[in-house]
RNA sequence: GCCGACUUAGCUCAGUGGUAGAGCAUCCGCUUCACACGCGGGAGGUCAGAAGUUCAAAUCUUCUAGUCGGCACCA
């Protein structure tokens, strides 16, 4: 069989997903076992606009591993994709496009069109990430690939918003928000970041009080709002302004009148003492507005210009201008008593950067404080959903909620859900799932819909079972899911019939799904909704576990950023390094921890690749009469050592294996299948069986054709000889195809690549569940390891034979003995370990490249003899003439010197009575066996040492 | 201000009570018939610092320092 010498991604990328998608792979339905169990993943939906970042590369990677890995096992898997609406960032775009292409705005164009403009652009661009995940190996089921904004999702987000509103849950109000300026919408906290800014100033107003000849000073950051001051606040027990309370203030720059009122919310030691009230534009003096029924003055526009109440003066200015103007005009009247330096900090718009301004506005809101609850009792009574890693990301998810506030869900653009309510002429509200049902309410169809649309979260609240088909219709919903509750109490007997609907019912089947994999950022604006609207609307959880990710960070250690320029393209990744390679590395990251890029990392992983794309390679070209044969690894009692190992370590390592995916211990995994694959396999089993599968035996020499007639002429002898290399090459492909199984969930591409190169692979060695489908490693069967198989004689053996050929290899590399020297090698030991070696001895001398074995009780070797010793073996390497005496006594005085430390610190510890007294005596004797070993070992190498001097 | 995480070899990181590890880099040797994206062999660490608990601490507790998050406040 051709074979390349080196692994070339981007052949086994360009075919295979193709064909596993056409050939249904990806669907549950491709399991034929009725009765499976079902493993299900939702994606968290990317932004329609996005492109696939290195953090959703990492997350598609761990939900892969995942679902691959469960596929394989038997479970009926469904990992369902899907986008999301993403309503700034679409209209953003939408906007941009639109004064760019035509020099228009939305206006110009009007709310339908803008909307039909925005279909346009999501169908023309927004297949961007889901062509990447394609790239990625992901195996969703894209027949099932959902969109918040479908029919049907939007039937459900319609159903959740009148329930809600009906039960008291959502509410209309006016409120201060937060306001952003560029995108003229509100923004929910969650959405507004902090920055802090040194150059702020802090300014101080004098206001002159009317009827007197006082003035109160007032600091503030914001001296503009001083436009729409409707109070000045003091402390009632401020002996500086008690007299002035219930006295009246002239508001310069204004023909105002304002009151001084008393408020307890005023630090009579902070500042002044005396603060301005803006009602409309800061949410502290709202509230104190709303205790002294204060007038509520909005003086900016929604695009953070000033409005008429600002005065004419001021009208049109924006903020910042009407900023300089006021401290301009303060200054000029003598009211500007100072300005002071000030660390301030800003509210940010998260996606925009702009300055947030807090305004009054009329919004709707969600009531969180039962649904709060229902989240937490779910915490507290059954430990829902189960975090991984569990610290910090349960207290911080719990914290959050127990401080949780109401949710602006109400957001001024038109690229999303519209909110279902109509007003009628006379401003009564009318919330229906229809403008039918609005009408048939309101007895009218002279209706108005709320201009509004929800904030995205709201639909990707309801994503983990919205995504299944539910929509709230009907009263079906609701049987069916008191149906559900009884059918855990019915028992097995209905399992039967249950299974045929189970099968058709995705929402049945699949809700709630296993687990969550997303980042750190969006447990509040998502995973903690998802629970609270699962939970309200469904009765079941939207998952059972919630794997955190953590940030992968630039090489300069900061969160990658476009304007830092230290983002890493996982897609120049693949292409530089293979999808398979980045896979694995982003694996290996320790769950939910933090990493800096880097290169070289994933460049092992790219070795690796191709590492595994040789071994292969190697056992292809010495696999005439072989073939995969499970039956081949089943051992008899004269199975060599190393075959016993190989077996052990193969079945130690699967179950290690799915021990550690089990709790999402991704990096456990890679660590395990490298180590076995590459030190296990590769470094040994490949170099120990080599001579025996290698080279062409007699018989297999001959064509087909002419071995019949030479049939006689092959002696018995040979004919052993044949059937036993066959037999180790069949092993040893064997054992290289359970390994490819087990990387196939990490590795995809180039398992199945290098897989379906296997001779006697067939759909047979599918998962039973998979049997009529065609041959894929992606449906072989996962193996999960056999504690039987394993074999700790067989290991400790083997690691003997390694310690060995490594104590002579070392011997070889400081001595500076030639490669094409090979001495003899001597090796003192009883009978049961001589054994070992004996059986062993053909490769012993290969790998350590030495001319003879010899064995005995004792070592009798000349002088001139490099030494060295190993727990149950004393070893030399007799090297007339080659031997350095220097160099020797160095090296076995460094052995010493380490062996003695080790003895001194175990001897410390069993000086100590507390330890013989309190420690297990298991410990005790083992620290004592060690001693007594490494007494052993140094009193030999003394001896050595000895003699040489 | 409150809460939390992190600090381990030159670099990037594993390691949740019992012999400190990996990859890369480095040093020495090797065209050994799967692989130089390789093979063999070395060197390299007071586990940030201090105190404590324990027979035993990188690991548990407290404090200190540094780094980074989250939340709150900000007249």
């Amino acid at each position: 069989m051709e074979i390349a010498k080196a692994y070339n991604p981007k052949e086994a990328e360009a075919t295979h997903y193709q064909t596993w998608e056409a050939n249904g792979c990806f669907a549950p339905e491709i399991n034929e076992n009725p009765l499976a169990e079902k493993y299900s993943i939702v994606i968290p939906p990317p932004n329609v606009t996005g492109s696939l970042h290195i953090g959703h590369a990492l997350q598609h990677t761990l939900m892969d591993v995942l679902t691959r890995r469960k596929r394989m096992q038997g479970f009926r898997t469904l990992w369902l994709p899907g986008t999301d609406h993403a309503g700034i960032s679409v209209q953003r775009k939408v906007v941009e496009q639109l004064r760019r292409d035509e020099n228009k705005l939305p206006q110009d164009i009007g709310r339908e069109e803008f909307i039909s403009r925005a279909w346009k652009w999501k169908e023309e661009f927004g297949s961007t990430i889901t062509e990447q995940m394609r790239r990625e190996g992901a195996s969703v089921d894209w027949s099932r690939e959902r969109f918040t904004m479908d029919e049907s999702l939007s039937k459900a987000v319609r159903f959740v918003f009148v329930t809600l509103y009906n039960e008291g849950w959502i509410y209309r109000g006016k409120r201060i928000v937060n306001w952003c300026p560029k995108d003229k919408t509100v923004i929910s906290d969650l959405e507004v970041k902090e920055e802090t800014r040194k150059d702020g100033k802090l300014v101080y107003l004098r206001y002159p009080v009317k009827d007197s000849d006082k003035q109160i000073t007032v600091a503030t950051t914001r001296p503009e709002t001083m436009l729409g001051d409707t109070a000045v606040a003091v402390n009632a027990d401020d002996e500086r302004y008690k007299n002035l309370i219930g006295k009246t203030i002239f508001l310069p720059l204004t023909n105002r009148e304002i009151p001084i009122i008393a408020d307890e919310y005023v630090d009579a030691a902070f500042g002044t003492g005396a603060v301005k009230i803006t009602p409309a534009h800061d949410p502290n003096d709202y509230e104190v507005g709303v205790r002294h029924n204060l007038e509520q003055l909005v003086i900016m526009n929604d695009d953070a210009t000033m409005n008429a109440n600002a005065g004419t003066e001021f009208e049109g200015l924006d903020r910042f201008k009407a900023r300089e103007k006021v401290i301009e005009k303060f200054a000029e009247l003598g009211l500007l008593e100072k300005i002071e330096d000030y660390e301030i900090s800003l509210p940010i718009c998260e996606r925009c950067k702009n300055i947030i301004e807090p305004l009054l506005s009329e919004q709707w809101f969600c009531r969180m404080d039962e649904m709060r609850d229902l989240a937490l009792d779910l915490m507290k009574t059954e430990g829902a959903p189960h975090f991984y890693p569990n610290v910090p990301n349960e207290k911080v998810y719990t914290n959050w909620l127990e401080n949780l506030k109401d949710w602006t869900i109400s957001r001024q653009l038109w690229w999303g859900h519209q909110i279902p309510a109509w007003y009628d002429a006379d401003g009564q509200t009318f919330v229906a799932r229809s403008f039918e049902e609005a009408s048939e309410k309101a007895g009218t169809t002279e209706l108005t819909q709320d201009a509004d649309v929800l904030d995205t979260w709201f639909s990707s609240a309801l994503w983990a079972f919205s995504t299944f088909g539910w929509t709230g219709e009907g009263e079906e919903e609701k049987r069916r899911r008191g149906e559900r509750k009884s059918d855990s109490q019915i028992g097995n007997e209905q399992l039967t019939k249950d299974e045929e609907q189970r099968t058709k019912n995705d929402l049945e089947t699949f809700l709630p799904t296993d687990v969550l994999v997303t980042g750190r950022d969006i447990i509040f604006l998502w995973v903690s909704r998802m629970v609270m609207l699962t939970e309200k609307f469904t009765g079941e959880k939207p998952f059972a576990d919630v794997v955190v990710t953590g940030t992968v960070l630039g090489k300069d250690g900061k969160p990658m950023s476009k304007s830092r320029g230290n983002g890493v393209d996982p897609l120049e990744m693949f292409d530089k390094f293979g999808v398979d390679a980045t896979r694995v590395y982003l694996a290996s990251i320790a769950t939910g921890a933090d990493i800096k890029w880097n290169d070289s990392q994933i460049e092992t992983f790219r070795n690796f690749a191709n590492k595994i794309w040789n071994a292969t390679r190697f056992c292809l070209l010495n696999s005439d009469g072989a073939k995969v044969d499970l039956a081949s690894l089943k051992l008899d009692e004269n199975a060599s050592i190393a075959d016993r190992w190989i077996v052990s370590r193969l079945n130690k390592t699967a179950l290690q294996v799915n021990k550690s995916l089990d709790r999402y211990f991704f990096h456990e995994a890679v660590r395990l299948l490298y180590q076995f694959f590459w030190n296990d396999f590769c470094d040994w089993y490949i170099e120990l069986v080599k001579d025996e599968i290698t080279g062409d035996s007699l018989s297999l020499a001959h064509s087909p054709s002419s071995e019949n007639n030479d049939a006689e002429n092959i002696n018995e002898g040979q004919r052993t000889k044949d059937k036993g290399q066959i037999q180790a090459r069949s092993r040893i492909l064997t054992i290289l195809e359970q390994a490819l199984r087990m990387l196939h969930p990490f590795m995809p591409y180039l398992t199945e690549e290098l897989w379906q190169k296997l001779p006697n692979v067939s759909s047979d060695l599918h998962h039973e569940a998979y049997r009529d489908a065609k041959q894929t490693i992606m449906l072989a069967d996962f193996p999960l390891g056999d504690t039987d198989l394993i074999d700790e004689r067989a290991e400790s053996e083997m690691q003997t034979v390694i310690d060995l050929i490594s104590k002579v290899r070392n011997i070889r590399a400081e001595m500076n003995i030639k490669p094409s020297d090979k001495p003899a090698i001597h090796v003192a030991a009883n009978a049961e370990t001589q054994k070992i070696f004996a059986a062993n001895e053909a490769q012993i001398l290969k790998l350590a490249r030495a001319e003879k074995l010899v064995l005995a009780e004792t070592l009798g070797v000349p002088k001139a003899s490099a030494k060295a010793v190993i727990s149950n073996a004393e070893i030399a390497v007799p090297l007339e003439g080659l031997i350095d005496f220097e160099k020797e006594i160095a090296r076995l005085e460094n052995q010493v010197n380490k062996l003695e430390t080790e003895r001194q610190r175990l001897n410390g510890q069993l000086s100590n009575a507390n330890f013989i007294e309190r420690a297990p005596p298991e410990k005790v004797d083992e620290i004592r066996e060690r001693v007594a070993g490494i007494e052993t070992q140094t009193k030999t190498l003394k001896q050595n040492l000895e003699a040489l001097i």
